[in-house]
DNA sequence: TATATATTTTAGGCAAACCTAAAAACAATA
DNA sequence: TATTGTTTTTAGGTTTGCCTAAAATATATA
């Protein structure tokens, strides 16, 4: 539809609301991705009007904004973009796998539609980036491919939490006690054999949480 | 020296000032740097006078701007990653070498030395790009070759194509028009006094080429 | 050398993308 | 429900990189 092309400030924003909105399901508030991006929530108000006239989200007033259909679909191919680049940086210029992220972050704005399907055809079109996230096909498709839980670490591997399956209220309550949400960094401290619980810091305390409970975080290594 | 990130515009206007300086040793106008960059010459002086504070340039008042030793030095390395981004949208991407110039233009302002110098051992230290021009090294250093115009071969000499210097699309265009590519053969069969245009045998045809067309195709004598 | 023309700079303005401070709206809780 | 605290928006400002119009300077030519 609308082919204009996005700064890279839009796109930044528009890719931030994108994995907050976990698909274009849920809203997203303002200072969620003014935190995100490490901009002022002043900012993120400018630029979430801009976005909005341009039909990319929608914004209800002091409640959030949801990302539209065409704003999921310019969003996934910048996540593209960017996954394409970090499989090539890892596994063609053999950077390390901590070090591509930033520079991926720079390069996933050089929009040329020939230069990502070449770059896809070069790496024989692979599934995955090298932090085991999808990456989308030209069409935007995604191969699902369920986040490990937390008791799928090593001992001292991190994990960022990507996904909250229980939607109880008492679940989100106990994770606002835990003061775990999307995006918190977790390290597996131990693994307790008795009960199957895991021993994990979380916001620079430990806490120790049952089978159960880990079970419905579900993490992205890091 | 001073080790300030340049954002993508102080960086083109440097590369700019650097080739029409002809390696420093030339003042450059504000117009021809206006013309070349497709910006109005009031906002040439506007970065003229940026650049200037940051010594990477010498401004005399209505004379015109001489680029610095340290304005050269980074010039060079600006050069060197569009360059070596053009070997790799050419060899390994599979891009003709008329469709690289532009993506280059954006992707040498990703500014990472590990990421150029990563890229530099990935293509095995190519020393020229896919329009024949030298690449400088890390160091800024350059291989010279002196390449000769079509008009410098004598009637009936051959000469293989190694460089086309004007990048425009237009002028691709002609080239393709005229089947003249990196590596063409071509036959000098008269020099045309009148405007100093000449004639040549190029893919079994023989074509009469203007004198700024042939000043912008070196070549090797065979 | 005087005048016309071309080049360059200055002056003033604008859009993008950020900021801080203050006001408005919403949510939590006493 | 009234008060307090948090979130979001508005208002006003800055920097970067561009613009147009006009003034200043340099160059060409009569
Ligand atoms: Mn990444
Ligand atoms: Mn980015
Ligand atoms: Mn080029
Ligand atoms: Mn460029």
């Amino acid at each position: 539809m609308s082919n204009i092309k996005l700064s890279k400030s839009e796109e930044n924003y528009l890719k931030s609301i994108f994995n907050l909105s976990e698909f274009g399901n849920k809203q997203v508030s303002t200072n969620s991705i003014s935190k995100i991006l490490n901009i002022e929530p002043a900012s993120v108000t400018d630029m979430i009007k801009k976005l909005s006239k341009k039909n990319l989200i929608y914004h209800e007033k002091y409640k959030g904004s949801t990302i539209s259909k065409s704003g999921i679909k310019i969003a996934l191919q910048i996540i593209r973009r960017h996954r394409l680049w970090e499989v090539f940086l890892h596994d063609k210029l053999k950077f390390n796998w901590d070090e591509i992220h930033e520079i991926a972050e720079e390069l996933e704005h050089v929009s040329s539609e020939m230069l990502i399907d070449n770059l896809d055809k070069f790496l024989k079109y692979p599934k995955i980036d090298p932090h085991g996230d999808p990456i989308p096909n030209k069409l935007g498709e995604i191969d699902f491919v369920d986040k490990i839980s937390i008791s799928d670490l090593k001992i001292n591997e991190k994990g960022i939490v990507s996904r909250i399956i229980n939607e109880d209220e008492e679940f989100f309550n106990l994770l606002k006690k835990l003061k775990i949400e999307i995006g918190s960094e977790i390290t597996l401290i131990d693994k307790i054999d008795y009960d199957n619980s895991v021993e994990i810091l979380i916001d620079k305390k430990s806490v120790i949480i049952s089978k159960d409970i880990s079970n419905n975080i579900k993490i992205t290594k890091i």
